[in-house]
DNA sequence: GCTAAAAACGAAGTTATACTTGGTTTTCTA
DNA sequence: TAGAAAACCAAGTATAACTTCGTTTTTAGC
């Protein structure tokens, strides 16, 4: 299996591309660079507490919602 | 409402004592130190990913109960 | 196929904050 | 009422998140 910030970056991909927005936007809107969310969804690492605030507000859910991830 | 690390803080503690374990034992067996157990519990600062996922797995849950809040 | 937007990728440096250490005080519980 | 458990505080360290800059690849529309 692969690990926690390897599952969040992919789910976190899934939900973003899902609200059509671009790592562009999310970046913007979330106060980080565009770099910092390809790193966060490719699993390089993982968000702080304060920008995983941030990343589902502007994706308008849950947090829950970033660590739902399919056979658990 | 509380924040993201006041939240999550409340609900580690709490699934914690239901499995009727200590802090000192889950930061030995999560290699972190009581008082940074103490610290997250408080919502003074967030664990990091790496931390979250030794965390959920000493108490033997999936991280996201650790994000599941009432109300929500 | 061409183009442009979107995203992957890499390296190297900075910085925020998680985490520790050491100690004291308070709360809980048997 | 004693001891365990946890709160609390300050100050220092460590590490991983985050940035910057630049290049390459993938994707999607024309």
């Amino acid at each position: 299996m692969a690990n926690l910030k390897q599952q969040f970056g992919a789910r976190l991909k899934l939900l973003r591309t899902q609200k059509g927005i671009t790592q562009e936007s999310l970046a913007a809107q979330s106060d980080l660079t565009i770099e910092s969310i390809s790193n966060i969804e490719r699993g390089i690492f993982g968000p702080r507490f304060g920008n995983l605030e941030k990343i589902a507000a502007v994706l308008d859910i849950e947090v829950k919602l970033l660590f739902e991830f399919k056979g658990e």
